[in-house]
DNA sequence: GATGAATGAGCTTTCATTCAT
DNA sequence: AATGAATGAAAGCTCATTCAT
């Protein structure tokens, strides 16, 4: 293996030993310190990997947008009714929130309420145009087959983003009364009754 | 003016400040000397009113809820029917969004992410039954009156919470084409053929 | 009742709460508001009878003095032998550390370890001269009636204060395998040996 | 020199410049900052040997007890007479007295009086079993050769600790007409009478 | 005399970042 | 590349004391 493949191998461990700390303990509460230790690695070392803890913050959620957006597309490219990609992104959405939830607390508990670490690089959610790209393509494409209406992409996207965000939050905070994933059947048809033509 | 009057108006400004702070600059930016500076008193006296910085989160958060589902009460109140209730309840959420964006920020940025400081004395989101209920009673109301499909409440509570919440987030981030009151229309409509029966 | 009458009441009532708290709390730990409170009266009052922290911790010293030498006194009046007044000696301080140990708590939680509170003021132990006094005259009385060896006083002071003093202190650290007042015998005897002709 | 060894000197240099502090000025008038700049170090690295000023102040008396207790263990392996250990264990204790006050002060002005922050760590006096084992040999030996008068330990623990303890306190407050070590004499004979046989 | 809100200096502790090794 | 001791500014919080009422 190539120095610069171990390196870039180190590199996303880092990323995703911080995502999983910043995930679960907050971005302010997580300290350098700590991701070092976690990773059995040195502080000063880490600084080689990213300059500032700031702009590890803002490579993570490059990272995490472009793994969902992944996800996302496969789906797009799936050869299914537009009623079935929503059934489709709800079900990866929560799944994901069950099984690797780091992802999506990442964007609940440090993308949104810490603007002042994004501010500056991630600026109009350029940072996380990975997943929204998808949502985009995913929604055109569904007004073009005449199964959505069409109307503000805003109006789509905010519907996504915030209630399947939401959803996860409300998981987190162990007031749901069922399984999140029992939640895929009601909200997809949700969602399709909010967008269909 | 009695003491405990002018004690009660205090420890309210105090609130509103902190609010305010809190909502633009992010909790753990916000320092108590950054807010005793604003309020023109003492640190010290300030923690004559609020014991702690985490106490005075949750009071805040208390306070905005009560806040929000007063206004969420005064629409379950008017004898219009479930879409028109959808379509006020946007309306004083975006309404409030531009003119106090303070109240619905703290939601965003501070109660949904620092899950450490609201977990001892919130648990269940109690701190914010203030605004649940009241959306709980118009979603009864809507089901009981036979205009909205009967569902699990969360379902229907993510879509209110996480849809409005995200649109507001997005308007924070100034990636919205039109003014927030320019969604009005389409996403009371996208709410309400969701939920619809 | 004359008004003066009643401020020395009050007075009075400070010095027993403060003398309560700081021994049991520690000088550092107990605040000023924290005697108020015990009192039911006002800070600010409070400062109408002593006026800082430091002075009421003097005035303490020299009441408690005053009140154990008194004891002494008393012993010393009395028309028994060298061997029996040390025995009552050592019985009345190991009876008042069991039935009002905040007095001889005092002496060592307070006085003994917060010099520079009484530097300025109890210089050469002058605050506690009301029970040194007492222990200097059984012991010339002793001297003089052959009863007790001539040796330097503070020989004799030391042996005192400092064994009945740390009889207390592990008594308060709770490693005595017996009551302390089973060690009267014990100590009044080994104090006699130690200094009688 | 290895690393780990310039760590334990400067663990060692911060315990005995804080010894120092806290015996002069007392524990609660000592800062964490005039402890780093006595020892010419920042704060922060201060922190990195001690993790909060409680557990050194622990750290100190154990440190403290053990040293102590080294030097009667020298006086306790000697073929000498338990009178003549007595003398010894005097003259060793207020030589140091002179030489080293800060050892005994801490004992007296830090330990002896501020229960609140030994209390978690060193309860039944743990932290100072290094000092009283020692004290204990000495009198099982004594009373095992007959020279000592068998009694409750405690009795005899008390005489050693508090009269010792005792006369540096009063030399400290300036108030013996002699220097401690002219005491040496009339103090051993005081404890040998008490304690024999 | 009595109240308690108000002050602000000062405390302990934390942590992003640097740099000699 | 890798280490981790060192820095020091800044945080949350405390409390003796004052003073307008």
């Amino acid at each position: 293996m190539k120095i610069s493949e171990k390196k870039a191998l180190k590199r996303e461990s880092i990323l995703q030993t911080a995502l999983q700390l910043f995930s679960t303990q907050g971005f302010h509460k997580t300290t350098i310190p700590d991701i070092a230790k976690a990773l059995k690695m040195s502080v000063g070392n880490l600084y080689n990997y990213f300059s500032s803890k700031d702009v590890l913050a803002k490579e993570i959620i490059k990272y995490t947008s472009e793994a969902l957006g992944a996800e996302i597309r496969t789906i797009n490219n799936m050869n299914i009714s537009t009623e079935e990609k929503v059934f489709k992104i709800v079900e990866v959405y929560f799944t994901m929130a069950k099984e690797k939830p780091e992802m999506i607390e990442y964007f609940l508990r440090v993308y949104l309420s810490n603007r002042e670490v994004f501010n500056d690089g991630c600026e109009g959610m350029i940072c996380v145009s990975g997943f929204i790209t998808e949502i985009m393509i995913f929604f055109d494409d569904g007004v073009e087959s005449g199964a959505l209406r069409n109307q503000d992409f805003f109006s789509a996207f905010g519907l996504f983003m915030g209630y399947l965000g939401g959803m996860v939050f409300l998981q987190g905070e162990e007031v749901l009364p069922k399984p999140i994933e029992d939640y895929i059947e009601d909200i997809s048809r949700n969602i399709y009754s909010a967008l269909k033509a």
